[in-house]
DNA sequence: CCCTGATTCGC
DNA sequence: GCGAATCAGG
């Protein structure tokens, strides 16, 4: 095979693209990898983040690089490519982040008179209730562990009776939308825990369903967690760019 | 070992 | 100009 113009076209655009040369030789069928390197550097494509880093400081490491007549004026590699994210997609495991400030779920308004419309059940009915001129509603600032968890504040520590911790997990489940959610203590080997939301998030939780059995996950999350992955050499890089127009093969 | 890109050098 | 061989780092 030999270089034409398409070919070599084709060649330009995959390697700025930030294809490997692996892949722009599976591509050009019948060229091998060091053909498509060694092309790439006489149309004058060099430097991308390259693995192997040229030793350039002024700690001198002349070495093997060039045992021959060097004196080159060695063009200095400026790298610049983008260099396409390959998207983590499921991530999220179920580490706890660091530390996020969150405001309490301060207890509702307080000092306001419930009228209440209907009450059917009550049996102290007739009282109207008069919530107490409650705590002056101090901002108290939480951090919120996984699966909902907040952290006790400094200020609501209990005297440390036994050397304890200074600080423990209080499960909490205070928000009716979280009252039906799967939590990190509600765990089991027969739940899916499959993480939804993002650990720190007030939300976050487990799928909770019925796992597929001998699996941590239910059936449909499992679909997700297993997926056949290809080798390298048949992958091809997602959304790349329409080369030169893609030619089907 | 696998991978990567860089470089050399005989053709 | 070409590309296999080799090198060097991850």
């Amino acid at each position: 095979m030999s270089w034409t113009d398409e070919r070599i076209d084709t060649l330009r655009k995959m390697w700025e693209g930030g294809s490997t040369a692996s892949q722009i030789a599976e591509e050009l069928t019948g060229v091998s990898r060091n053909a498509v390197i060694g092309k790439a550097h006489r149309l004058g494509l060099q430097s991308r983040p390259s693995p192997v880093k040229p030793n350039e400081p002024g700690a001198a490491k002349p070495a093997a690089a060039a045992p021959t007549a060097a004196a080159e004026p060695v063009a200095p590699k400026a790298a610049a490519a983008p260099a396409p994210a390959p998207a983590p997609v499921v991530a999220a495991a179920p580490v706890p982040k660091p530390i996020e400030r969150v405001a309490a779920p301060t207890p509702a308004p307080a000092a306001t008179v419930e009228v209440d419309e209907d009450e059917d059940d009550d049996d102290a009915s007739d009282t109207p209730v008069v919530a107490a001129p409650a705590a002056p509603a101090a901002p108290i600032m939480r951090s919120v562990g996984p699966g909902g968890f907040l952290r006790q504040a400094p200020g609501e520590q209990q005297a440390p009776i036994t050397p304890a911790p200074p600080r423990r997990l209080v499960p909490a489940k205070p928000s009716p939308e979280m009252a039906d959610k799967t939590s990190l203590l509600d765990l089991n080997d027969k739940v899916c825990k499959w993480p939804l939301g993002h650990p720190g998030e007030p939300d976050f939780h487990f799928c909770g369903d019925k796992v597929n059995p001998g699996f941590p996950y239910c059936v449909a999350h499992c679909g997700h967690a297993y997926q056949a992955q290809l080798p390298r050499r048949d992958r091809r890089p997602p959304p790349p760019l329409p080369f030169g127009g893609a030619r089907a093969r």
